[in-house]
DNA sequence: CATGAATGAGCCTTCATTCAT
DNA sequence: CATGAATGAAGGCTCATTCAT
């Protein structure tokens, strides 16, 4: 049995956070070791010691954020399956947005995981398979209720992805909607009237798509 | 002035082509000055002596690959204003779609694009300026028509971000697109059949929330 | 004056086997503390808490070793001064050639001494006075034997020379044999018949010289 | 076909030389870059540029050291397979002796040999194939001639190695020889004088054991 | 015009050692 | 007595850039 010191622990978590930032704002290769041991106030040597090497630290990184993220905001909070689709829809988006959005993060949750969607590093499999995944079986459900018995699988697929990528969006486009529209930051209420546009749009078009389907096209 | 012989501009129309390829698969600070001139078969001194240096080459990519990609898929290719909005809007989401997902440039081009959008350098810049703005307000004119003149501001440019969304989703989340759906590369047909589905995803909302509007709520 | 416990002394004689071990496969500056007390099963601090540092500890491992090499194998085992000389080379070739290819010390001893021949360390000068310089002074006695009283002290001491250079020659010499003669590793007869060797070879070399030196040349 | 300018060459002579002192004072592992490159005159990253890698000039360095000592010394000067095998034997020693003792070379040949004997790295075998087994093979007719035809393999490799060992004795036992004799520097004439003892004496060995053998045994 | 050669800064990692418990 | 944690000094290597022809 290993003695953990309190000390100890209290350096990784150091450690992690300084790297959180540091991995967002450069990226896994730009982001130096010696940076990260700056910010957290530590030694150079002690991210070779607790992670072992750069590698592992972004990884271990990586697992963090997914746990706070999802921890603050869960995708079904406060509905269940009994619930009218509608409903859920809303709230599923409106966690996403929030996990996207929410400044506490420092933006650090949404540049760390638009970085590995692009340049995938080995950790991105895990993100699939632990976050992604789960994410998408739920939305599917919902989506299903929405477009009702007769849709076919790739319909649903499109339809998650449209919603989805609507979300996306915020996390990966925030210095394009700098310069476009002068929107740097985004405080609670712009983060609820972007969730209900959002919600708003893709319900408006799931129903017309399921409209569309019993009639035999999409018009 | 310099004098421009015409081995100096197949050298220089070389290492763009070369930069575009690995500052897409690896980024800008990843990429290697050596690894461009390997592959442009020219000597290591040659990146400095055409552009200056290794970030003015990559602005020059950059510009390279946008009058490329606009000149072969223009967003308003066979339309103009006299047509309905509805035929209008399938041609821009068409054109941005087949910029994103033509094999021909080896994805080279959203690779490009997206990098830029989540860290930014200077050239980002340029690239509001002279490829999204004009873009944007061409969406915009299309979404207003479709909403009616009663429409807020806000609101059409909430609509025309949904739609872009939908298609920059391709280019940036392809990797995952991958291990989710198992779906590695875009067919023809793939294209169209998407771009089919945004178009009818995006006026099923758009008329949904120009409906709702009249009646002034979301529901 | 410090109090020796016995689980102290236990551990010391862990690190040592195992110190012993990898300063042979490794050398002094290659081998790390911590392979060494990962071996021995302490933690990374011991190394420095028993021995004071990485070479004091390289000091006490030699000499261990040669507490135990030559206490296995004495010089002079079973003769004395009264034997006749050919008698005693032949225990002093068997003794060294034992202490360098006993399989049982997983060739320790032997790599640890050559590699303090050709790097030295300031353990060499211990060695020398307490290992080499009674075997060579044993030795000479021999070798003086043979050749008789008007042998010259520089011609003894190129005989002592020529002996201990055959026998040394299995310590430090085995890797190249192997992939000379792909002779790998060392039985009880094949280190009889080494043995053998180096003794007649000796002896005739010896007597020769005695003869021609009678004579007034080598012949 | 490459051009290769002369003040590339001199670059690449000045790492090989200041290389091969500090292989040999502090071998492969504890030798640094900067040190060489600091002896050369040359920046540290000239030895990537020049030869890739630590590993790469360290095997080039031994080819070098292989070239000069070999045609400085070669095993067989002034004799042909006409000449008795006794003067051909003192050729051989002498030689050998001759790249050992060498004060010119600062002992850098021999360490670095001697050093690859007991921690091999991948350039042993190149070693053994390009120096090594020639020279035994020189050496092995030698001794054949000198014990007639009814010698034994076996007995040949002993004798070979007895020969071979008295020599290599002054490759790697300098600094115990120091300490033991207080012998530092070999000059022209102790040289000689070894390697007429070496002779002299391996000449009686071979001899005795020859006699021996035709009786049918080694007394 | 273009090139092979050379440079110096900086990165990740490893290691022996020390600190605080 | 012994340990887990932390340190600072290098070390090998890579890279964009500049120099000299």
């Amino acid at each position: 049995m290993k003695k953990i010191s309190s000390t100890a622990v209290r350096t990784r978590q150091r450690i992690l956070e300084a790297a959180g930032e540091v991995f967002a704002e450069a990226g896994f290769r730009t982001a130096t070791v010696r940076e990260i041991c700056k910010r957290a106030g530590v030694n150079i040597a002690a991210v070779n010691y607790h992670f072992g090497d750069k590698e592992r630290l972004y990884v271990a990184v990586l697992k963090y954020c997914k746990t706070v993220a999802f921890e603050k905001y869960p995708a079904d909070e406060g509905v269940g399956e009994s619930d009218p689709p509608e409903k859920r829809l809303r709230v599923f988006i409106r966690a996403m947005l929030w996990r996207i959005l929410d400044a506490d993060h420092a933006s650090m949750f949404p540049k760390l995981v638009v970085r590995e969607y692009i340049e995938p590093t080995p950790a991105l499999d895990m993100w699939v398979d632990e976050a992604i995944r789960p994410m998408f079986q739920l939305l599917s459900n919902i989506v299903e209720s929405l477009l009702g018995k007769g849709a076919s699988e790739a319909i649903v697929r499109m339809c998650c992805t449209s919603v989805v990528s609507q979300c996306l969006h915020f996390a990966y486009a925030r210095p394009v909607m700098k310069r476009l529209f002068g929107q740097e930051s985004f405080g609670k209420w712009d983060i609820e009237i972007i969730a209900d546009h959002i919600a708003a749009f893709s319900l408006h078009a799931i129903r017309g798509l399921a409209a569309g389907q019993e009639k035999g096209g999409t018009g």
